[in-house]
DNA sequence: GACTGATCATTA
DNA sequence: TAATGATCAGTC
């Protein structure tokens, strides 16, 4: 196991050298075995990249470089440098709800500083032969700050309000509120809109394709 | 090809 | 159950 790095120019030398390595060789570097596919370890190159950054395994709800201020992601990009996926950011309570402060949510926490860790992801290439690309360090531009903003607000306000099961995926330009559950069975108590308690299924806040490819490309550009 | 709802492993 | 890490897979 890695130590955790002491200082963010730490992180991002150990960040820059991953990139170029294929996921088969940090594997064999961190003596951890390459499963044939995702479909029973969806979480295992967030896992592997986490071991090989030295991050504190664990189900913390906090950034993964605490001391640093640091939430580490890892994305999954076709040959183009575009995500494939939506990105998680966080579960969502649904009860409790005490303040409608976009500054105080735990969404606005873990966004405030992350290291992008872009992977290909195309289900062509063999696990062990995708390629990591260059890492880099991110914190959203007062524009991405506030369009994350007005959608956290809205969302928020519909669970406040108790409306919950009529929040879809469509909601929001760049941020989404979508099931995030082990199966539609799960429950966890939310609000009713007279203000009692019922049982749905737990929800997460997700970043929308569109949205973090722009931040790709900003970056990568020229 | 993007989008959306559903799902998987692990830990505590 | 809920938090972490996300991708799968059917439909639009």
């Amino acid at each position: 196991m890695k130590s955790t790095p002491q200082s963010l120019n730490e992180l991002l030398q150990r960040a820059e050298a991953m990139a170029g390595l294929n996921l088969g060789e940090l594997a064999r570097l961190n003596q951890i075995p390459v499963p044939q596919d995702l479909k029973r370890d969806k979480g295992w190159v967030g896992q592997l990249i986490e071991i090989e950054l030295g991050a504190d395994a664990g189900s913390k709800a906090q950034q993964d470089f605490l001391h640093l201020g640091v939430e580490l992601k890892t994305i999954p990009i076709n040959r183009y440098g575009k995500p494939l996926e939506t990105t998680f950011v966080t579960t969502t309570p649904l009860i409790n709800v005490k303040s409608l402060n976009f500054y105080d949510s735990l969404v606005f926490h873990k966004l405030q500083q992350v290291l992008w860790v872009p992977v290909e992801g195309e289900r062509d290439i063999p696990i062990a032969d995708r390629r990591v690309g260059t890492p880099f360090l991110w914190q959203p531009d007062p524009m991405e700050l506030s369009l994350l903003r007005q959608d956290w607000e809205e969302i928020m306000e519909m669970i406040a309000m108790g409306k919950v099961e009529n929040i879809t995926a469509r909601h929001g330009e760049v941020l989404q509120l979508r099931p995030k559950a082990a199966n539609s069975k799960a429950l966890t108590e939310s609000i009713t809109e007279n203000g009692t308690i019922k049982l749905t299924n737990p929800r997460g806040f997700y970043l929308k394709t569109q949205f973090t490819s722009q931040v790709l490309a900003k970056v990568f550009a020229g």
